[in-house]
DNA sequence: AAAGATTACTAAATCGTTTTAGTAAAACGT
DNA sequence: ACGTTTTACTAAAACGATTTAGTAATCTTT
């Protein structure tokens, strides 16, 4: 047995630090979480069990402190797909932030489908994260709303439900598709197509609406042909080709394509490249999102991009602040895009 | 009160769906962890209790669970960069996985950072994750030891230390670099410089080695100006500068450049394009690890490509048999990798 | 029909914390 | 010097599950 005692080397709990300094557990509780000032414990003794409990290596239980206090200094992150640039870089952020204000962070990935989406969220409150960042799909609005009636601390992000009141953090997507059609007018594109994705997620909508308002504003007329619509999960092969069939139906009957995600805009890219169709002397691009490809690609495609950094930074402190003092007001946070001009429009 | 006790609609436990049921809470808790048959719970009563749970919306607690037997059905992944291509794309595979066998998936990010590499680990280990994914850095030897040694489910991915005995999934580095290099050297590249990171992780070793070697084997001498070794986690634009002040210096004394890494070669290749040398017309490239750019961009860079999806399948499949049936042998996996033509050798 | 085995359950302990409701002893006010 | 506060602690309950060690009641066996 003596390997048994040395490979299990029983973890130390409150009690054992207790028993070493000659106190209660209480005391030592006490002490361990910082209230010793306040609950009147000796300057001496705190110190003392400070000490046992450094020496003795003592880490809390996290589920007897969860059992107890019901926190886990743990947020959940709904993203649809982690391995997309877009999602992947908010993640990223998420974590860095999170981890700063001492919090870890759980991913899920909903690969925007139902079954999935609806599992998730229940079991990450089954794992009682403390809060919720989640850009949702519309499967999940049941839940959604069992969440916000709960006053479980949560933000939207990328996109969000306009008869939800809860926080969020969005880009103007209207505008900023806005501007995408008006700069590719404002460089004499007249035949203008739209590749984006069939779902009611309101970025989209707003993203859609942003391109029909660009074509009013120019005086273009809107051409139902001219919308291609990708139904959300596709594997990527299978939008390439999809794409290049509506391409090539529409022949000569655009000049311009807008690409309302990066991902469409990788495939639709693809698809110009298995064709022979050369950007932009042939068709102009531009696309919501950036990416490496767009940024560092021959051509340089131009981009609508979004603060992905800023987005992920102000879930988190909105997050956070719920989380720590329950109660404010939802927040709802707009970010501005910007255009990186390259060399994809003509 | 009454908007109370709507909104906090009392979780139901154990002991609630033993009242409604009238019987024990043993008796509900066997039940509901399907050992009814094994425990001679009587069929009758087993089915009352399953539907009782099913009406009241009975979800166990995860603490009290977790506090009781130390599972969590959640396991740790730690990678360096969740917003890299290979990293990114590996959690998405993980994930997925994961899922597949029930468990879900905490990440964090190291940044190859030494003081987030040591507390990170300690924090999982805090969660009490079921296992781990780990792609390590050379700063956590000391805790991956320990968690070795407390016989803590743990799988290394990407890269490993010979000298722990842990289960990893790796490429065959060496050869993959060795190829790497004969396939310049056989198109007639003769002066082919390295672009690799600073640092001794084993990878990397293996990567250099196999350059060696291939640079040996096809009577090509090794010349040490024509090595440049970038720090680990510099900002991309430091990385750019970096390499462009190299391959200015070192200018018409290379035809060709092997990047050990894909993140190194989109470094690589923004110098390359700031410094207006063209692919592969002016220098040959191969890169190390795929990614959108190499693959759709213009030219189209010619990689040695890492089996991502094969890699965390087996790591999860390594890691779930070892949590399910503990004690088994390390498993030691390294799987092949693959060239993938394009354009950017001459 | 008595002894033993099986069936169908249950009471209570336990996991490791936090919190509530105390209690002696010391310090203070007058 | 007596009552009141304050200081410095503590015992025990609670969180919600699982598990151990039972116990009546019924069924078998002979």
């Amino acid at each position: 047995m003596r390997g048994q005692s040395q490979l299990m080397a029983k973890k130390v709990s409150i009690k054992d630090i207790a028993a070493a300094a000659g106190v209660s557990a209480t005391t030592v509780s006490i002490v361990l979480n910082g209230r010793a000032r306040e609950m009147k414990i000796s300057e001496s003794m705190a110190l003392k069990v400070e000490k046992l409990a450094e020496k003795m290596k003592y880490r809390p239980n996290h589920f007897a402190k969860g059992l107890r206090t019901g926190k886990t200094n743990t947020i959940g992150l709904i993203v649809d797909d982690i391995s997309n640039y877009f999602f992947g870089h908010l993640a990223k952020v998420v974590e860095e932030e999170a981890d700063k204000k001492g919090y870890t962070v759980m991913f899920c990935s909903s690969e925007n489908n139902e079954g999935k989406s609806r599992n998730i969220l229940n079991m990450l409150v089954d794992k009682h994260m403390d809060g919720y960042i989640i850009a949702p799909t519309t499967f999940m609005l049941p839940e959604l709303e069992k969440l916000i009636d709960e006053k479980r601390p949560t933000v939207l992000i990328d996109r969000y439900f306009p008869d939800l009141n809860s926080n969020y953090v969005t880009v103007d997507n209207f505008n900023g598709s806005l501007e995408a059609v008006n700069h590719l007018a404002y460089k004499g594109n007249r035949k203008i197509a739209l590749v984006t994705n069939d779902t009611d997620q309101i970025q989209m909508q707003q993203r859609i609406d942003g391109y029909m308002e660009g074509l009013k504003k120019n005086g273009l007329v809107f051409e139902k042909s001219l919308v291609k619509k990708i139904p959300f999960g596709w594997p990527e092969q299978k939008q390439v080709k999809e794409l290049a069939q509506f391409f090539n139906k529409q022949k000569a009957n655009f000049d311009a394509v807008f690409f309302t995600s990066n991902n469409l805009g990788v495939a639709g890219l693809e698809a110009f490249s298995n064709m022979g169709i050369t950007v932009p002397e042939q068709v102009s691009v531009i696309c919501f999102d950036d990416n490496d490809l767009f940024r560092l690609g021959k051509p340089g495609i131009t981009v609508m991009s979004q603060p992905i950094k800023q987005m992920a930074k102000k879930a988190v402190e909105v997050l956070v602040r719920q989380i720590e003092q329950s109660g404010t007001e939802p927040s709802h946070i707009v970010l501005p895009t910007q255009i990186i001009e390259r060399e994809s429009v003509r």
